[in-house]
DNA sequence: GTGCCTTTTTTCACAATGTGAGATAATATG
DNA sequence: CATATTATCTCACATTGTGAAAAAAGGCAC
């Protein structure tokens, strides 16, 4: 029985609290929560006082309680995709692994895709690299990140090309653009077909957000396929089943009972 | 000496150490973090290693961290809004005393603009109630609202029409309501004369988040003011001066020295 | 590589501090 | 007004957090 860094069991219990707290929003009281974790009233009560006084929680009429303003800050401070990105890594790093090829993860900003992740073989020599940017409406990341954007933010970046042809293949004009992203919705997948570099293609997948929005996507690159290979579609699944398993991880269902 | 509620301080310094490191933004090591608290690295080892274990902070390479999976899942739980205006309130509660008039404190969600907090004298009998929604483009709270909405929602709701007319006053032209909005964002403030209701005025200031968003707006409204009174400037006056102090007090400058 | 410095992690004795049952006050609820 | 429910306080107890010091693990220059 190792002994290791022994872990803050008050804390812990504080911070749950916390968690249960903020899920509730703000509904019920303290003794139900209490209740809930299974705590006593005398305990939760000092708990929820000290996460007050430290501006973590603020309590409003009934015994009530939501975020305060410390946790307000905290929220604005913290930057989701990059977190996302990070905490996504041994999923993106499996993936490539599992594929024997090079996975990305990149995010929307300032109307082109951020390369936030790099993982597998550098085989074929991909000229990404982290923190690299690119454009959007070539590439099979972009391309999802775009379909998954609010309507408006969508039709104001097909509004603001030009879109220059990187290989014969790239989509310049934008109402074939758009219904690609149309269509890339619909199918919860795109596919970059030798858009952005001859005898480069990749397919891409959306994550998604709680509130539903797309703060980053997956991507598998393969070169030298055949053009009937069944390679992209096999990756395809693999993408969806990585992605599905992310969101999991992240945002469980709880099993609130 | 009262005795109170004791305060759990070892969370205390535990929450501090959480939101240096966040504040930190992944930038320095365990130690410096550590140092710049004036805590003990043992103990503020103790404390990280907790926090990740409950999934507050992830570490990334070098003895460093940022924000884990718990407080993310906590970041899209947390309606800003809400937890804004109920921190804002007692600042609200203070300025209808001080103005001896109505004020609002509102947000825009999904074209509309929700009330979310009303204080002071209810003489004149407003019609408003909180939780309770209005169009945008006739009041004071939604024009400063409209107005610092980024370009693209802003003209995505301004194509959107038709604008009703509720008084001969109201901005039913879309063309004239865009002009006014750039003017409402320039002025830092704007004015609903008699467009809602007649002889029913009122200011409007936004509050500006630290992302530079306008998340609410803060009015005050008088009825049977003269046509040249100067109570609606004297109270433009003190909003603003309301508005900055609930800025200050949420997004303190940090002396980060 | 070797040596030196910084940072991370462990150990451990001590007491500070968190704990929870129970009493009391405050507040809903009928 | 009576009665439940909930919030808050008190206090004795030992759980649990603390921090100096030592050990281990990296970094970095040479």
């Amino acid at each position: 029985m190792k002994k290791g860094t022994p872990t803050l069991s008050s804390l812990g219990r504080a911070l749950t609290l916390l968690r249960v707290v903020i899920e509730d929003g703000g509904k019920s009281n303290l003794s139900s929560l209490a209740r809930k974790v299974g705590l006593p009233v005398a305990t939760a009560h000092r708990q929820a006082t000290s996460l007050v006084e430290f501006g973590f929680l603020t309590p409003v009429s009934g015994g009530r309680h939501m975020a305060g303003p410390e946790l307000l800050r905290l929220l604005y401070l913290i930057e989701p995709k990059e977190v996302i990105a990070r905490l996504a890594m041994p999923a993106v790093e499996a993936l490539a692994e599992d594929l024997g090829t090079t996975v990305h993860l990149g995010s929307f900003d300032g109307d082109m895709v951020t390369y936030r992740a790099k993982a597998g073989v550098s085989k074929g020599g991909l000229f990404t690299e982290v923190g690299g940017q690119l454009e959007a409406y070539c590439s099979g990341i972009g391309k999802v990140l775009l379909a998954h954007l609010p309507e408006d933010e969508r039709n104001a970046y097909l509004a603001n090309g030009p879109f220059v042809a990187l290989t014969p293949h790239t989509i310049t004009d934008p109402a074939e653009l758009a219904h690609e992203l149309d269509h890339v919705r619909s199918q919860g997948l795109a596919f970059d077909r030798e858009e952005i570099e001859e005898r480069l293609r990749c397919v891409a997948v959306p994550l998604f957000a709680p509130d539903g929005s797309v703060p980053l996507a997956l991507s598998a690159s393969f070169r030298n396929l055949a053009e009937n290979d069944g390679t992209l579609s096999a990756a395809a699944e693999r993408l969806v089943r990585a992605a599905n398993n992310i969101k999991d991880e992240l945002w469980p269902k709880h099993s609130s009972s």
